[in-house]
DNA sequence: AGATTTTTCTATATCGATTTAGTTTAGTCA
DNA sequence: TGACTAAACTAAATCGATATAGAAAAATCT
């Protein structure tokens, strides 16, 4: 059934195979041959059958230029991220399970990163403003997070690592940290502590209220006392926490728990403990939270919850997707809730 | 000097500015526009300014998929990772840095991930073969590295943190693991260790082996033993490392001295010493190579030494983008060395 | 059989930028 | 003054994919 004369032109042997490429094969026009591909109802069973046979043959792909200029879609996902210390083993966490969710599909995931003492606005605006990519995830939500005010006025597709005060209204994955901080306390509590130091970072992100919350509610209920670190970062370098943490329990020695929520803090926080003498699982204790299960095999005294981030990288990958497919469509949410231990 | 009508068409109040925005707020043809911009030798300096004051009072910035299109240019470099365990800390930095200097740059960074099971050699097959990016960067090098050959011998772009065998042809940064490997054994030695245990990967990446050149080297001339991990790989998790450590000690109490290539098989080690109960600065020494200072805080008593991986992130972003300009122009070579500490 | 609808395809225009070839204008020289 | 050159543009084609409108062929109806 050919239609229309075969063009025969030679073609260059590395060239890539375009829908053009595929024409010439079939003797199909060309806009045939893409809605063929994508499988509009308008094209016979045979043809479409046809056309795909060829293009798996030579290996087509789209060339995503093509596809990005007309169309207005970039297939990009980005994910923008901070480049502070602490956060840096639970990124890369999350970077390879959102990379590794990406594989199959036809968007690549591009990073835009900023540094601390930047505007974490600056980042955003330029992804929408530049059209670099159909969606952006971030993390380091704060309850009013300026960065969701102004993508949802906009309409821009996002998702959120970490919930804000919108959280109805917007796809997002976050952990547990109020069951955190309650578990927390309860444990420590279990094993008889009556004060305890809980280290975060400065109040400004939705996690360490959230932790803080728990861990308030937890304290009330089991009538003890609940101290909260100050005039230090947690999520900075090392000695800064170590040196912080070693601080505030000189000045206080009736302090016999820690909560800490990252694997660096609690490592540094152990640093502290052992140069002020106190002797862990014995007359102080640590819970503490971590993105890969570390703490718990170096040091059985300490407990741990392990937050599975790689969960989160897949789940954000999809709600990333689903928010490109349609505003209509549901924002994806998910939390992943921690169990009690023990 | 208005030579066209002008075209008053209203624009869209949300439309991104094109050339096209350009030419008609200016009365001239897309093309000189085009060129105006690029600098061309054919156009008037009047013209130029002209045509740069309303690109930058209008926000002109050049659509992506437009260039990428027309030039075959994707502005996209392509990292290239695997998800091991023990990279994580490693990789996150190469990450951000890489990110960061490419910040300013008409650049993208896309992440390509696989999977340690997997061919390594099927994302760079796939980068090079759809067009995605215009270089590649990758680590994890072996001697003969089959993803650097094939690359070379197609005559594309690319960077890798570790050296080949054809390391004179390429680009790359690398740390200088022949000498970590060195100075581990001396001051090992300096204090006293006569048998030093090797933590390392099957022997398959560079860097592995250069660390193993390195401490043989020391050992001959020192005259003390050397003993090679094996049966497990301390790129893993944290706990298989930590058995495996365990009972290579276990089976050799000869052993006095410990060299392990990161922090987390490094926190492995000190997990088995412990409980072996023997006592790290006292009946044996460890001495670590880390992308976070870390160990030394936590324990003095660990040596290590810093691998800035930020410089390396900052030297590949060059490095690539100066591959991508042309392969007549040097390839650009850096290594990192460590100096001998106290 | 003739008109009408349905099916299935083709032709054309378009996204935004750049390249090549060609045109206009001004300036130079004999 | 008229031919020639250089400077500074514009016109048209192109990259690859897709959306829209229109055309041809086949099928259905009266």
């Amino acid at each position: 059934m050919i239609r229309q004369v075969l063009d025969l032109t030679p073609e260059l042997p590395g060239a890539k195979p375009t829908l053009k490429t595929i024409s010439r094969l079939s003797g199909l026009a060309v806009p045939t041959v893409s809605r063929a591909l994508s499988d509009a109802p308008d094209i016979g069973a045979e043809t479409k059958k046809l056309v795909r046979r060829i293009a798996d043959e030579i290996g087509y792909v789209p060339n995503r230029a093509g596809v990005r200029l007309r169309t207005g879609r970039t297939n990009v996902i980005s994910l923008v991220l901070s480049t502070e210390h602490d956060m840096m083993n639970h990124t890369a966490r999350l970077i390879s399970s959102l990379a590794g969710a990406l594989r199959d599909t036809p968007y690549h995931l591009i990073m835009t990163p900023y540094f601390p003492s930047e505007d974490p606005m600056k980042p955003i605006r330029y992804i929408v403003e530049t059209g670099s990519a159909d969606a952006v995830i971030f993390n380091q939500t704060q309850p009013r997070d300026p960065r969701v005010a102004w993508l949802m006025e906009r309409g821009f597709p996002f998702a959120t690592h970490g919930r804000t005060d919108w959280a109805d209204r917007h796809a997002w994955f976050d952990y547990d940290n109020t069951a955190f901080g309650r578990i927390a306390v309860n444990e420590l509590a279990r094993r008889g502590r009556r004060h305890i130091l809980l280290v975060l970072p400065p109040m400004l992100q939705n996690y360490a209220l959230n932790i803080l919350d728990g861990a308030q509610t937890a304290v009330l209920a089991q009538g003890i006392r609940l101290t909260l670190s100050d005039g230090f970062d947690s999520d900075g370098a090392s000695d800064v926490v170590r040196q912080g943490a070693r601080a505030m329990l000189a000045a206080d020695p009736s302090i016999d728990g820690l909560i800490c929520s990252s694997t660096a803090s609690a490592m540094a926080a152990v640093g502290a403990l052992e140069s002020l003498q106190r002797r862990l699982g014995d007359d102080i204790d640590l819970f503490a939270k971590e993105a890969i299960p570390f703490l718990g095999l170096f040091r059985p005294q300490i407990m741990a919850l392990n937050e599975d981030v790689s969960q989160a990288g897949e789940f954000l990958a999809r709600a990333a997707m689903q928010a490109i497919r349609g505003p209509d469509l549901p924002p994806l949410q998910g939390l992943d809730v921690p169990h009690d231990i023990g």
